[in-house]
DNA sequence: TGTTAGCACTCTCGATGGGTGAGTGCTAAT
DNA sequence: ATTAGCACTCACCCATCGAGAGTGCTAACA
């Protein structure tokens, strides 16, 4: 990405910042306006520059221009200044949560929410996962004859459960008995240790660690994440979503856990906020949307993501500040309930 | 409403099932070349009297007839003939529910998404809420200090987990002893019975209660319903939700909790397939809409909701049958896992 | 060399208007 | 009661046109 001239960038950034409210085109007399002293004409060429560069583009002769992915990659990268979210957002925000009570679930619902709400867009959490999970408790309930409900908790209150079908008939006594031995034997256990432990006792108890470990299994990969949506109905709204074939894209993207969920995972590997535009080339189905997504939770405990998603023509500025702030709050309240006290570096 | 003469009966029948697949407005020709051997002006004279009638409408002069909502109404109460869902289909929704294993929350998501898969709609599942919950097991893990997880499982297998703030540390000792304490005492016990219970041996016992009360009140009462929801994006195929003011209804509609749950709960007071048509000027939320919906689960242990959203122009027939079925099906499954064996008779 | 005024040019957008065709309601004959 | 015939209505399509916005280019200017 080359260097711009300084007038350049000016441009440049007035355009993005016309484009993302007006959503209309811009044109050199707008720009000339906001008084850069310099004539529409003189602001006519740099814009011939910039389009000639790949940061502008003219949806047709005789219409003003419109940012490219590029044009908003610079603005991301090099014009915005990075803010915080203003203070009394900020309360507004801290308070809802207090407002809550400590629950888990409730969190990450009302984090969607205030994402979805503050940025006027779309907004995903996802729950929690752990790095390496390790089984802090498990409990064994009878619910008729030959069928048992295996809960499962991990170090950290991940809370899991499980209807088992037995092969026989085990009285609560027994099963009551198999879960204090599997405590006893397992408790702190990672995955690792708990498919390598061999239990002499009986098959039985080996058959309920091997359901335990399956679903520490799952919980370690991300197949058992959950995803928490808000905010659909805000991106309809913008005028680019009036296309109905773009609206369908984008609520096929938002419906489809899959797709979501794979980009939220690869977003983890990374740390930080990180801004996608358009898709970066990569995932098509974003073409004409961009995501702000951040990591949360507790560095060596557990880990989630949580962002954004809107049209390309999007106020990056507060998006991204509202998702730091968010990511971050979850992070201090998830912070006091893990063990560990060290907490994700505020990205 | 009116009896119809045959040939009107006729005459309407055929209309609604001709808008249904083509969504365009069904002209006199039309209905007279389906072969019920009068001309296309003996049509017209039915049409034009059964528009007088209310059962039919005509978008403009020169347009051919649409049904109003009182000529689905009648065409779905009296002239749709109930059928069953093709076995094949049957048999494929049964494996795919055989494949996931004994999960409650899988299950209900899978039969959303086989909801919307069958229907070509948009599919919506309640959790499961009891009549009036029972306690069957709690346990209290120490997760810091003054901080602890209570784990609450109802009678059935419901599993519901909470942080507590404790007023001072507590070791996991002490808090193993409560939970078996309160165990003993409450097994089995309904809300109104725990909240009489006055423990005496201490304050703490009693501070847990509390809580265990509260959320056994959240479940009882719809507040602490999940909600699955699949197929979105097969509505926003359908023509009528090209226009993006009725887009934006629907999403709205399928996003705000809040309106579902209370239609859906004010649906599981009378039991039976119900059909909604066009909000019946209720739900001014639902006027362009049409939802069919069931209750399932067991009687006089827990019961749900769960249905289809789509156009008025819906294939009725076919989505009854397939809410029925799925209904049936999930029944049958919870059925075999809750000790109660009656099960709801197949509405 | 960079800036700017002036100007011709291009292209979208909205309004206008006639032609087409589907479907109707009415009437008179069967 | 049914139906053929017919005039009529109205949405839809398409071409045309003028207005307006914004451009690129050129020539003059600092």
């Amino acid at each position: 990405m080359e260097e711009l001239t300084p007038r350049q960038q000016l441009v440049l950034g007035l355009v993005v910042r016309d484009y993302v409210t007006t959503a209309q085109p811009v044109g050199s007399k707008t720009i000339s306006d906001y008084g850069l002293g310099v004539s529409s004409a003189t602001v006519r060429n740099e814009m011939g520059r910039l389009e000639e560069l790949g940061y502008l583009h003219q949806p047709h002769t005789s219409a003003g221009r419109v940012p490219t992915e590029r044009g908003y990659r610079y603005f991301v990268e090099r014009l915005m200044r990075e803010s915080d979210l203003p203070v009394d957002e900020q309360r507004t925000i801290r308070h809802q949560f207090h407002q809550v009570g400590v629950d888990l679930e409730q969190w990450m619902r009302l984090a969607a929410s205030v994402l979805a709400h503050t940025s006027r867009s779309a907004a995903l959490v996802t729950s929690l996962k752990t790095e390496q999970s390790r089984m802090r408790h498990l409990e064994l309930l009878s619910i008729r004859e030959a069928m048992a409900l295996l809960i499962l908790v991990l170090e950290g209150g991940i809370v899991r459960q499980q209807m088992l079908n037995l092969e026989e008939a085990v009285s609560q006594d027994t099963l009551t008995q198999v879960a204090n031995r599997l405590n006893d034997l397992c408790a702190g256990a990672s995955v690792h240790r708990i498919r390598t432990c061999k239990v002499l006792v009986g098959s039985f108890e080996q058959q309920i660690l091997d359901v335990v470990a399956e679903m520490m299994q799952r919980i370690d990969s991300q197949i058992d994440l959950h995803l928490y949506r808000d905010g659909l109905i805000n991106i309809l709204h913008q005028p680019e979503f009036l296309v109905p074939e773009s609206a369908r894209n984008v609520v096929h993207l938002l419906e489809d856990r899959t797709l979501l969920e794979d980009l939220l995972t690869e977003m983890l590997e990374v740390g930080g906020v990180q801004v996608i535009i358009g898709g970066e080339g990569r995932w098509t189905e974003l073409s004409e949307c961009s995501l702000i997504v951040s990591p949360y939770g507790v560095t060596g405990e557990v880990q989630g993501a949580l962002g954004v998603l809107g049209p390309m023509r999007m106020p990056y500025s507060r998006a991204i500040s509202t998702v730091r702030y968010v990511a971050g709050l979850l992070s201090d309240l998830f912070g006091d309930i893990y063990a560990g006290t060290e907490e994700l570096p505020t990205p």
